[in-house]
DNA sequence: TTCGTCGTCGTAAGCGCTTACATCGCGTTG
DNA sequence: CAACGCGATGTAAGCGCTTACGACGACGAA
């Protein structure tokens, strides 16, 4: 236990230093106000002389905690995620917490990964659109408490979303009464994720609502990539519908820059309109109508009821959903 | 030691379980060719049974390795920052690892952060322009490697960046040889950031080797909030400019957008050019001339090196440069 | 038959912290 | 002046893993 045999210092080379026991050294660190003045000064000298940096595990080992939350996305394309991300490590950094990210994109062993990441955190968090098995969900759920989010659909675990189903219906309807659109096509597939089938639902209820029948959604990813295929299916026929309401924003930029190219009015002959008012949303002409989510919020208070999971287990599930607000601008016909 | 206590399972209660002692469980889970089949299928049969998940600090405290790296990044805004976690993400998982974030925007305590961080990664890459302390730095490096990211200044500490000299010196050259501009201006802080200044040292290169002689920067940060100022300061006095180099494309695309809205016709009139090639840069009309990084692979090249620092310590600091690409669109003044 | 050898598994010693509890001086108080 | 209380520190028992080492059979070779 004396002298460090070459290595890093540990807390006992320190406290050998110092004079004291570990235990001082310990207190120093964590209860400064338990140790008399003059021995904290003594010991914090050797720490700095040292520059010891106390080891996370042996302290997570000794506390039975880990003092970090895992956060699970499928990537990170787009500001939607890195908002999240930001959000939640604020809320979780004022909890002292750190958090580690995995993405699973393109990785093939989701199911261990996230089972192994539940050894080395406190609570985790899973975007719904994360290909976990219900197994590996399960496993992990015994373990810690965890957060969905953008997936309301297991009700036994508590989730975390953004308003979806009226927004999309009041955008909808927006486009039908104002701008007197009749033949709405809905870009994206609803059984892609979540909050997509919740769009095309809001999608659907404002036609009912208008007595019209609506179409059947045209699949597509998330990704810009489909933008050019979706608008060719547009045009072909020569262009039978009058508005486009897409899953998001890349699709609709994507959609919309190929209509223009091929020579059509936006929105003079069709209304186009995104989801989630990225950057480029707003320095496009004309200017994207979307729907802004609060999304820095979002993870911000997705971290905050983490802490609060952490602190007291036993409470019931709750689906918390934030509102998300209408921005219009000229893509959908406006002025 | 026997049936747990209530509490979580622990390598104790599965070896109990399964007859065997919990070195055998170790093995099965680590090394499982090590262990008789029989057995095997047993363990892992109270495993999935009890839900059993090893626990991480544990293991990293018997091993010495947090099998986890930190990224210390300020923010997580535009593409950037995402990109560059992507790409690190992706090396670190290769190796095994996963990596834990941390923004330090908003937060007062960065050292103290970065400190503690430090005791819980095997190592740690730290972005430029993240506000550590030289005494922090030192401490951190002496515990573990570190890798610095878009800040070559300090010879002492391996670092990787995307070029920036040369490629600005090229996109100045450009605005002036084929556009014939004669009094351009460069938006951005050389001192706010390392890259800036070189970009802005490019800039003046292009100039010197044009017999031209550079104006003074403008300063600006790197958000879109200091496009309107920098507008109308480029507008007063009958804009004596016919071009601006901006430090980014949030900076660009702001400063854009009210040249136009100002009436002035870009690029006729002005060229604009920005630093990043986000995706509003081709979705805006013009399109905007820019540089493009490859962020992606600069993350994932800088989480391999750190792999490779991380099972061979000693090694001398290299300073790696990726290259970058210029994207001409019509902002500057190309068709 | 005896003695390696090898595969399989248990024993036990850590890894570097935290913290309940015991200890030790002192200044107080009756 | 003795008993007591209290603040400051040390003692030591874990926390849940990994792994060197050794024990133990079974088996093939001598």
């Amino acid at each position: 236990m004396v002298e460090s045999t070459g290595r890093r210092p540990t807390i006992y080379s320190v406290a050998d230093r110092a004079g004291v026991s570990i235990a001082t050294v310990s207190r120093v660190l964590r209860r400064p106000g338990e140790v008399r003045a003059s021995t904290r000064d003594r010991v914090l000298a050797v720490v700095e002389e040292l520059g010891y940096v106390p080891d996370g595990a042996a302290r997570s080992l000794a506390v039975k905690s880990h003092e970090a939350h895992g956060l699970v996305l499928p990537e990170l394309r787009g500001p939607y995620y890195a908002d999240l991300l930001t959000g939640y490590e604020q809320g979780a950094a004022e909890g002292g917490a750190s958090v580690v990210v995995l993405l699973t994109h393109g990785k093939d062993d989701v199911d261990l990964l996230v089972r192994r990441l539940a050894g080395r955190v406190d609570g985790m968090v899973l975007m719904g659109a994360v290909p976990v098995s219900p197994g590996t969900l399960a496993a992990v759920r015994a373990k810690l408490p965890v957060l969905v989010l953008a997936d309301r659909h297991q009700v036994s675990v508590e989730s975390f979303s953004t308003e979806n189903v009226r927004s999309a219906e009041q955008l909808t309807r927006h486009l039908i009464d104002v701008h007197g659109r009749r033949s709405l096509r809905f870009v994206g597939s609803p059984e892609f994720a979540d909050d997509v089938r919740e769009r095309y639902a809001g999608f659907v209820a404002a036609h009912e609502a208008a007595g019209l029948v609506p179409a059947e959604p045209v699949p597509a990813t998330f990704r810009e990539d489909d933008g050019p295929r979706v608008a060719s299916l547009l045009l072909e026929g020569g262009l039978g519908s009058d508005g486009v309401v897409c899953a998001n924003d890349e699709l609709a930029l994507s959609v919309m820059q190929r209509l223009l190219a091929a020579g059509v009015d936006v929105p003079g002959r069709i209304s186009v309109t995104g989801w989630d008012d990225v950057m480029a949303a707003r320095y496009v002409t004309p200017g994207l109508t979307t729907v802004s989510q609060p999304v820095r919020e979002l993870g911000r208070e997705v971290a905050v009821r983490m802490r609060a999971l952490l602190e007291d287990r036993h409470s019931a599930p709750e689906q918390h959903v934030l509102p998300t607000r209408l921005v219009l601008r000229q893509s959908c016909g406006c002025a």
